[in-house]
DNA sequence: CAATTAGACGGGCAATTATTCATTCAGACT
DNA sequence: AGTCTGAATGAATAATTGCCCGTCTAATTG
């Protein structure tokens, strides 16, 4: 036994010491292996174990850290297959700008792609803080299809349209949608969406390669309500029926389930998927929509988050 | 400026993920480079300009790695070849064993060698150690000769025989010195060392490829007066003369400088080199000995240092 | 005591990382 | 405008690292 222990503890020791040389000396293998006798391999084995047996300890010194903790959490505990936090700005309460960057970086990324790509769009202020963030691009091979119409129930237009910003931007083809964000009845909705534009694009949509979607909250600051398209009888309503989110319009509950009936009657927008195979990324930013968020996140409606810091502590320490 | 900053910001930002991405998440820098868009070579110059940058910090999370400081402290501070800390076991007075087992380590790395090596060995307790702590071998390649006499001036054998112990365990040709510690007079001494046989030892021992030495310390306690080599009148001459330690009994003042006359006329071992080419090491441990280590790596007495925790702590602190 | 087995070792090779070099590009200056 | 400079980039290549596998050693077991 005490012989055994002995042996492991040297070992261990030699390890601390290759480790030393190796991270902090920074030596190379070779020269470790020659200054403590022993063979390259071996010294291989040692740094490696070092690192398997926690010896050494690597820090990062800089504020995205926390950020890259905060994804990784993220993308574990909901599954998401990408997720990126934007550092908050304690100062700066406009908290929309490192999201917004971060995202343009993403779009951006997939715009200078040669392969022709759909890209569908949501709303909201988060996306369209990010469109702005967006270079001035030539990106023909690319569409831009919109998944939600850009009208008030009068023909009002909305005040995000987020799809002719970017395409001005870009220089994409875009597809904007030719109807109001609500119809009046379901009746209406199902009429307007046989039109074969309408038709098209909601095809469109749905074989987009990528989607950016925001996810609002429902309540009294929800963007429905005070953008207009709901009233409070309406909100009312929803919050009774388990409403906490909503994305593209239409509303869900707690476990990111589709509410029946209500509004979601009359939504025009195309459909959500459930577990989509592409990427579905909403940007969301905000105490008041984590609750929407995790929701969106355990139904399965998205497939990728980009918040900030504060929004993704909350969310993981839900 | 603001653009400039705002680029060097995102430039570090970048930097930072990929540092945490491939030292925290343990990405590889392909994976790092398509997560972030960019070039392997790209995410390669990232993650190295983390690492300039000092973003990431490497901390172990061992005793050793305090050893590993206080090495590489000592050979910046004093220009030496080599240095190796023991950890200082706190509950453990007799701190030898753990130098012991290091030094025992580098010899028997020595005697592994197939090329036929001349260790030289001087005295001393820590020395002693360290030869007990080596394992049987069969090494009739090596020869191993004593820097000094192994006997008092009566002819009685000293306690502390290395080389007779050490040949014992190895099985290799050795050559132990027939001379007392000190002659009578300086005189007897180049008599003694006129004969053949002792000459060709002294010989031997400057062709060391390596030498292995004991240092003492001059005072009440010191390993001279303490095992009779010297008498009281002669350690207050000594101290007088501004001594303040001892290699195979040449003993030398605060620079490492070697005193003129009183003991060193009589000792009859091999003279010590300055600045020697071949590694020259000392073993040796204890507060009270701290003065002497210091001269001996200022007067290039060695360039080698085998210690503890303890005394390499004072040894960078004074 | 022999058989078995777990673990370490080193050689060799594939994967990964670092460096060098030529080129491009943006901005500064003439 | 032309030219220079310095940074950034990608390609090529050199260096380093990680992994697999056959071998060997030592401990365990029957």
């Amino acid at each position: 036994m005490s012989t055994a222990g002995d042996h492991e503890t040297s070992r261990l020791d030699d390890a601390a010491r290759a480790g030393w040389l190796y991270y902090v000396a920074g030596n190379t293998q070779d020269e470790i292996a020659r200054k403590l006798g022993v063979s390259r391999q071996s010294a291989q084995r040692l740094v490696s174990l070092a690192v398997s047996e926690k010896l050494v300890k690597v820090r990062l010194d800089h504020p995205i850290a926390r950020c890259m903790e905060l994804s990784h959490g993220l993308v574990e505990k909901f599954g998401l297959a990408s997720c990126e936090v934007a550092p908050s700005d304690p100062g700066a309460p406009a908290a929309l700008t490192g999201v917004a960057q971060l995202a343009a970086g993403d779009i951006e990324r997939i715009l200078k792609s040669d392969h022709p790509k759909i890209i569908a769009l949501g709303t909201g202020r988060a996306l369209r803080a990010s469109v702005e963030q967006l270079p001035k691009m030539d990106c023909p091979q690319h569409r831009i299809v919109s998944l939600l119409g850009n009208m008030m129930s009068d023909g009002a237009a909305t005040p995000y349209n987020v799809v002719i910003r970017m395409a001005d931007r870009v220089n994409a083809r875009h597809y904007p949608m030719p109807l109001p964000v609500f119809a009046r009845s379901m009746e209406e909705k199902l009429l307007l969406q046989q039109q074969e534009a309408v038709h098209n694009i909601l095809e469109l949509a749905r074989q987009a390669d990528v989607t950016f979607v925001g996810i609002g909250n429902i309540g009294d600051n929800a963007p429905l309500l005070v953008d207009g398209f709901v009233s409070r009888e309406e909100t009312r309503a929803l919050i009774k029926a388990g409403a906490v989110g909503e994305i593209t319009s239409w509303v869900f509950d707690r476990s990111g389930t589709l509410i029946d009936g209500l509004t979601n009657d009359r939504v025009a927008s195309a459909v959500l998927q459930i577990a989509p195979a592409k990427p579905v990324i909403a940007i969301a930013v905000g105490i008041l929509k984590v609750e929407a968020i995790l929701a969106a996140m355990r139904g399965r409606l998205i497939n990728g988050l980009i918040t900030d810091e504060a929004t993704a502590e909350h969310l993981l320490n839900h």
